[in-house]
DNA sequence: GTTAGCACTCCGGACGTGAGAGTGCTAACT
DNA sequence: AGTTAGCACTCTCACGTCCGGAGTGCTAAC
């Protein structure tokens, strides 16, 4: 007692350390309550049972633990997951056999740029046994790299746009009057010639002297015009897509058997708006960020817990990584795989863009 | 009794199915299993709950009900529901005001092809409260239209295929030594000159050619070999992906409550050879394909029912849409909902080849 | 400051009970 | 013959009761 009144609010001695650490691993490996007694039978606390049940109630107070009932174990708060986070729980680093299957995994895909966003949610989830969740990388706003105009119909062409960092836009649009392939290629060429490396911005400037000039052909003018539209939604849309794999890890938690909870983060994860808001979060700190429980802001997401990274390049490419999973999770191995995983994709972006 | 020793295997008479298609109403709707009482309450059938016992039990008999126990309501088996969609059902016709907002959908994001498939399951999804089911329309083998190679980075570029059908595949290419925009032009412009309008069998073939004639560049060649294996790929694929909605719709139906039975058709759902062999069975028939529970190969998906049709051109680019849901399912709606999505579907792949 | 001992609390499963829903059967009715 | 009313029977489900066990908090001794 006099040693909380010491230091009230002071940081935990090392021996409420210890004991909120052991609660915190044996509830995430049981998703028990923990009682005092099968605390001292499983770790080597060098204390008895009463003891453990005074630091345990000290705990308690100060906000790091629950009781579900009177007569019951204690379970961790999300302050207590924040603390161990922080303080306690070990550093976790990958085994260098995992890293070596992640990284040949990787390798197996190398150049299909678009499947390493699947695989690296794919990892994560396998590695952490929860869902594991990523975006592709994606510049604030997008430059034109390279257009392209094929003939798919006699009076339909495919217009694909070849953004800068690799991406492909492709849309349909329909002709007036019929056009065969080499005159597509004549337009191509000038739009190229007049639009490559535009922003979208510059594109919508473009735009505006070409409107003017009577010389320009009206096909090629209304092409500009998709170009400059599908553009601008590109820019406008904070997360291009999300990738996930493994929701039904977390499905199998005994804390979402009811299913209704978990239904709600779902149609969360839907909502391209929300998952934006959380990434432009995550973008402005460095390492690995971590959400816990009511951490989150959106109320769907107050029984979850998240572990996000970015990766790429500040001012140009940019995406998430991350792990979503219960509250009651393996943080430092959600952690280490996270951090890992963001930096072989920092790999991959910045080998693309060498 | 003596009606059903003369036809014992005989079509049902109307009153049997009228009392089968009641059962069936009642209990998609209320999810209990229905009794005799309530039948003649909500239903005008002009008998009373003990005749309607009678020819529960004949029903029983000829194996279109069953008994969760003694004294609980009837329940539909699987083959109840199968007569009941082949033979009993109302002809399902989507209500005007629905079509004509299905279509204004499908006429927002018209010349985004990509977006069609997106947009079929999701308005599924919500037409029929279950998940909805959508494939792109892919060919047994496709076409090269035209390929792009555009520089990213100075020692990578972007290979970008069109195929055929309109669709696009893009890969990274590593290059041995630096190359312009100019030079990757250059290449771009022989390789579409040796390879358009080719199958991959056939720029397999060319390949063998190319590889002996010493005049073609080395950097074209492995372009080439890339080329092939990136249309070898595409055609292996059965399914080149499936795009669902409203999985969610399903997990919130009472009989998923408990969701491990749920779990494995979501796992089921993510294996692309399942989704294949399910398309290969359909692409055979014309109409909407119903399988109802057990009639489902797949042990994971035995508890609940498949609407599916077809869209597309036999020879050409064909895709699966469909509806997944409980066995416990509006089938009419479904079906009607499935009928009318994929002529839809037939209709915007037509208007692409035309 | 730690620990043994102990009274106390509360959950959760077992058990019993009664209401209710629904059936199947029989006998009467049309 | 087919239909119906009546009734006994069955089974589930919701409710209340009742321990056993796990775990706590407190106190007094070490």
């Amino acid at each position: 007692m006099a040693r909380r009144k010491d230091r009230p609010f002071g940081p935990l001695d090392p021996r409420s350390q210890q004991i909120l650490r052991a609660v915190i691993e044996e509830y995430v490996t049981t998703a028990e309550p923990v009682g005092s007694q099968s605390l001292v039978e499983h770790y080597n606390l060098g204390v008895s049972s009463a003891t453990v049940r005074n630091v345990m109630a000290e705990l308690e107070l100060g906000g790091y633990l629950t009781h579900p009932h009177t007569s019951a174990g204690r379970v961790p708060t999300d302050l207590g997951y924040r603390l161990y986070v922080e303080q306690i729980a070990p550093q976790m680093h990958l085994a260098p056999v995992e890293r070596l299957m992640i990284r040949h995994q990787f390798g197996q895909v190398e150049f299909a740029s678009e499947q390493w966003f699947r695989l690296a949610a794919a990892t994560i989830a396998a590695a952490t046994h929860a869902a594991g969740l990523a975006t592709p990388a994606k510049s604030r706003s997008c430059r034109l790299r390279h257009v392209d105009l094929v003939a798919t119909a006699t009076q339909t062409a495919s217009l694909v746009l070849v953004l800068a960092e690799g991406s492909v836009k492709q849309e349909l649009i329909p002709l007036s009057e019929p056009y065969d392939q080499h005159e597509l290629d004549d337009v191509s060429r000038l739009v190229n010639a007049e639009l490559a490396g535009c922003s979208a911005r510059q594109v919508a400037n473009r735009l505006e002297s070409l409107a003017l000039n009577f010389d320009v052909p009206p096909l090629m003018l209304r092409i500009c015009q998709r170009i400059e539209r599908m553009m601008r939604d590109f820019d406008a849309a904070a997360v291009e897509d999300v990738f996930s794999d493994g929701l039904l890890n977390v499905m199998s938690e005994p804390e979402f058997s009811q299913s209704e909870k978990l239904r709600r983060v779902f149609v969360a994860l839907q909502n391209r708006d929300y998952l934006g808001s959380l990434v432009r979060r995550v973008a402005t700190s460095t390492d690995v960020h971590v959400l816990i429980g009511a951490e989150n802001e959106a109320a769907e997401m107050q029984d979850v817990s998240l572990v996000l990274a970015t990766y790429g390049q500040p001012g140009r490419a940019m995406g998430v990584v991350g792990v979503l999973g219960p509250t009651r999770m393996a943080y430092p191995q959600a952690i280490g795989t996270v951090r890992f995983v963001s930096g072989l994709m920092n790999e991959l972006v910045e080998q693309l863009y060498r």
